[in-house]
DNA sequence: CGAACGTTTGACTATGATCAACCAATGTGG
DNA sequence: CCACATTGGTTGATCATAGTCAAACGTTCG
């Protein structure tokens, strides 16, 4: 029993025009200059949706989980996806937070090195490993675009070695924040207030802290008038600037 | 003045052949099937050498700083390289340590997003940047070797987020001592002991702790009989099934 | 209405940091 | 050649940050 639905998005076969009278959703897609997809032309695109299926997950619904077979890539289109590891005593570190546009299941192993869920109702486009790699010795522009994504990852992965082993907790929930907000920028989203759709023990969990002091770190900042908590999980950074030094370590 | 010394290894231009009656280095590079170089035949190998000049470096030296222009990437061919992110405060996160067969300066930006210097003295291969790049386009095999690269890297980048946020000291430095040994092994370098070339400070900066608790630790595992500290920077790991478990969090 | 869950707050604890002294090895200059 | 300084490492005493354990509160959902 499969916890998501899974959609063809092209025909299976290249061969076959793509069914159906109406256009492929990928080129109403809205985010793909965000996507692994960015660098297609109109007919690259064709052969990219005869391969691609769209895939809806209820939150807090695995997407997959470390140490099974890594068949599929996929690219956020709409919703949050959590990924992190596990110790065997249930210790969790998430290592990454992806909205729409991310692309996620980058590995060379057989297997996924993490594991893969959504934070709330998402939408995602699902790539079989095998045909995209194939698809990418034809399209090396999109080969050079994960290239590309890759290296940003690396650099935020590094940036997040950093305040996970140096940084307080007070610089690490600023961090978060303005992180956050960075991102929404990014793809276009309002960027204060904030939305933040991940619980206390998700944030703890990326920033190496519990939930306790991740709560207890909101609330201080509320206190110095450097954020309010808004409802629907929105948090208004009304001292950015301060935000913005604290968590740079100043 | 340059803190390092930089030699030519084949011409400059890609329209004379390469001066000089010997073979260039590459050809003799016993570490190639580690190095970026390892997908290229021979004919591909003598463009390689057109453009890498190679480096050595002096312990303590920085090979570039945080911010600079990345104009170089480099691989490096003996000794070891740590590279390490600072707060405005000097607090310092290592995020890696490189060894020979390691590749070095990944960055979509303008400049290096983090420093690099010599631990030990070390030789790299230097290439500029923007030639790799022409070169790549004309092998894509170095590029997907390159993404390769950049996947393994991110697994260990996210291996390494688990333990800053979630291992204790103890199962920090085995993991440490255990990622040492695994590299070593990988290069076909005895593992144990294992050589561990860098000082307190710099384990201390890659692990999240002080130099203080690093040496603790140290001491710790000696007492429990997992370790033994030997002359010249080298470590037996006597209990190395015991050293994993610790490592893997049990 | 009650159960379950996520969040907040409080009291106390523990792990690792800080501050400080000491030791061993190495290098320098008289 | 030896006194002395310097550096890296170890050990000790104390402290502080964040973790643990616990309780209460608010929401949401059967």
């Amino acid at each position: 029993m499969a916890v998501f639905d899974v959609k063809h998005v092209g025909s299976l076969s290249p061969a076959v025009p793509r069914e159906g009278a109406g256009p492929s959703p990928c080129s109403a897609c809205e985010i793909r200059s965000l996507t692994i997809c960015a660098p297609l032309n109109d007919i690259e695109q064709t052969q990219m949706a005869a391969i691609v299926s769209t895939v809806e997950l209820q939150s807090g619904n695995p997407l997959f989980d470390e140490g099974e077979p890594a068949d599929h890539v996929f690219n956020v289109t709409a919703g949050t996806v959590k990924v992190y590891k596990l110790l065997p005593d249930g210790r969790r570190q998430v290592t990454g937070f992806l909205f729409a546009g991310d692309f996620l299941g980058l590995a060379n192993q057989e297997t996924y090195a993490y594991s893969a869920e959504a934070v709330t109702l998402c939408n995602l486009c699902r790539f079989p490993r095998r045909k995209l790699e194939n698809l990418m010795e034809r399209f090396p522009r999109v080969e050079q675009r994960l290239l590309n994504i890759a290296s940003n990852e690396l650099a935020a992965a590094q940036d997040q070695m950093l305040l996970l082993g140096r940084k307080t907790a007070r610089e690490k929930i600023a961090s978060f924040l303005i992180l956050l907000a960075r991102r929404a920028r990014q793809r276009g989203v309002n960027d204060n207030p904030v939305f933040v759709p991940m619980s206390r023990t998700d944030i703890g969990d990326f920033l190496g802290l519990t939930t306790e002091t991740v709560s207890r770190t909101f609330t201080q900042l509320k206190k110095s008038n450097l954020i309010r908590l808004l409802p629907d999980s929105k948090v208004e950074l009304s001292g950015r600037e301060d935000l913005e030094e604290i968590a740079g370590g100043f």
